[in-house]
DNA sequence: CTGAAAGCGCTAACAG
DNA sequence: CTGTTAGCGCTTTCAG
């Protein structure tokens, strides 16, 4: 492999020099770093980052720590983080916990703190205590994605708002007769996201004077299939069945739709339904939903974290994520 | 940040016994090795990936390079690879396109021979052949997952056969009237894999002495969206339409159960569908499918990478992965 | 079984 | 504007 002496030497300069060329820094004449960076590329060079990691002490990768990938919302976080990493030239070095707890120790008390990352950002998970405070104790920046973490920064929506927005949705169209679809329940998952939108449904509905029936509040763990389930259960009874359902997550919306078309409801004709997240499907499943946007709030996280690594004051306050009500087929007057 | 010197002093010992010792090498006795690892843990002593990597020339880490990561296959094959790999010791590091061409060129030619990884794995890529070449001159082990890039070792399974085998269902059901709904054309993301699931329809069409028509192949870029409009276009005149169709993906096929849901067609009563994948949602929304595991793929690929850096000899020949015919209520009898 | 010592390839003062 | 000189924190011979 070519190293960065093979190019000092044959331009007969410092590896000081090509050194500083090849990074931009100041103090290196025009004529003399583009004749680096010209025999750079002859001589096929490239920087061994863990060289430059050990003399300089940053690594130029961040890390990132979710529960899960293959779930609409990490998975876009992290497209959403790479593209600013990959555009600021950094690398991101992945840590999933799989959906399960195995191997989970290690990624904490190992992995994380190889000295292989700048940054850490974290998303959605739930933290034992020691977990929390060894990430507390981290040098480098974090910052944590989706699920607030008690003493750590936060980007995210705003999680009762926009509960409230989808209930006073379905509730402006004169449903009175509103079931909830609950998430969380997940491994490892962060539990509080999901207790703030349901604690927002009950007091949106108390607010109006609507009842809460417990048989309308069913538990969905944020899925498709467990959302299906759940709403099965939920629709039963066609004397005593809610004309709406307000979901914690798109994804157990697509159960509820899925049901009404098992069990011969028409939406909206009979049933609205209304989730939290426009996922990639809801646009064509003609989905009613409050939008956020996991793809800009990952590249916004990372670019928090980017600011302060190259010396950028850190912003005390985050400003909170949009969200946004967007009405499409689903949801439509209540039935006389 | 304390470091292995620190360890080795406050015990009196050498650096390279703490190494030794840590790192599980024979030649160290047992009592000194305990000693070790006690202190380290009461240091706190967390070794610098960087200054391991620079001085042994290993970094323990695998980079994963894919055209996307929001989408279902993509996460579900990045999933498994992380599984294996941290079971293993090792990071991974990940090189997304995010579904464009940007900063395309700085990933192939910066990030990925930067040393920080020591091998990589491909993901369903359609590489110019620039990129082949830089992929074929990596001196680290290279294995591709999803579709096959010549000259490198490949990861997936027999497409052409499952496709058969998809329309071959169809057909013993009594089908002859078969539609296509088309994958692939996404930008960077390989297109020979699309292309050998169509020539498989065509050639088990023809080889049933069944017709096949232009208007019944559709384009739907193997996403539900897309499916969606192919599916309505196919399906839109009722006496002309297929009575059942193949989808070279269960996302599409989503679009063709939605379809019908719009068109108000009965299925499986007057219309069958099948996918490939067996997507997350294809047991809750009833899909008939041809499964493939993903998440298999991923850990298989890593293993072999794994296995041969740790010495072993490479397998010269990769077993093709499996693919299960999985019948659910989306398909039926042809209609009489 | 253990230690000494020479780097790995780069960056970062410090001189000039 | 450029070169010299120390390391960064580990691994790895080579001795003992």
């Amino acid at each position: 492999m070519t190293s960065i002496e093979d190019v000092a030497k044959s331009l007969g300069v410092s590896t000081a020099t090509v050194s500083r060329a090849l990074r931009g820094l100041p103090g290196v004449s025009p004529s003399t770093r583009s004749r680096v960076e010209q025999e750079a590329q002859n001589l096929g060079y490239v920087p061994s980052s863990a060289a430059a990691g050990l003399a300089s002490g940053r690594t130029m990768a961040l890390g990132v720590l979710l529960p899960q990938i293959e779930r609409w919302y990490f998975s876009a976080v992290l497209e959403g983080v790479d593209r600013r990493l990959r555009a600021a030239g950094y690398d991101l070095v992945l840590f999933s916990l799989g959906g399960s707890g195995v191997n989970r120790g290690r990624v904490f008390h190992r992995s994380i703190l190889r000295k292989r990352i700048d940054g850490l950002l974290v998303l959605c998970l739930e933290l034992t205590d020691s977990e929390r405070s060894s990430l507390l104790e981290l040098e480098s920046p974090t910052i944590v994605v989706g699920g607030a973490v008690e003493g750590v920064r936060h980007v995210g929506i705003d999680d009762s708002a926009a509960a409230r927005d989808a209930v006073e949705h379905l509730i402006g169209l004169g449903h009175t007769r509103i079931g909830h679809l609950r998430g969380g329940g997940s491994f490892g998952i962060d539990f509080q996201v999901p207790r703030i939108r349901e604690t927002a449904y009950r007091r949106t509905m108390a607010d109006h004077g609507l009842e809460i029936r417990p048989e309308w509040e069913v538990f969905g763990d944020f899925r498709f299939k467990e959302g299906l389930a759940g709403a099965l259960q939920m629709l039963a009874d066609p004397g005593n069945r809610p004309t709406a359902v307000f979901c914690s997550s798109d994804e157990m919306a697509f159960g509820v739709l899925r049901a009404a078309v098992e069990l011969g409801i028409d939406v909206p004709g009979e049933l609205s339904v209304i989730g939290i997240d426009d996922h990639e499907f809801s646009d064509p499943m003609g989905l009613t939903t409050i939008r956020q946007s996991p793809n800009e709030q990952g590249d916004f996280a990372a670019g928090i974290l980017l600011d302060e690594l190259q010396g950028h004051p850190a912003a005390d306050v985050i400003p909170v994520q949009p969200h946004e009500l967007i009405v499409r087929a689903s949801t439509g007057p209540v039935p006389r």
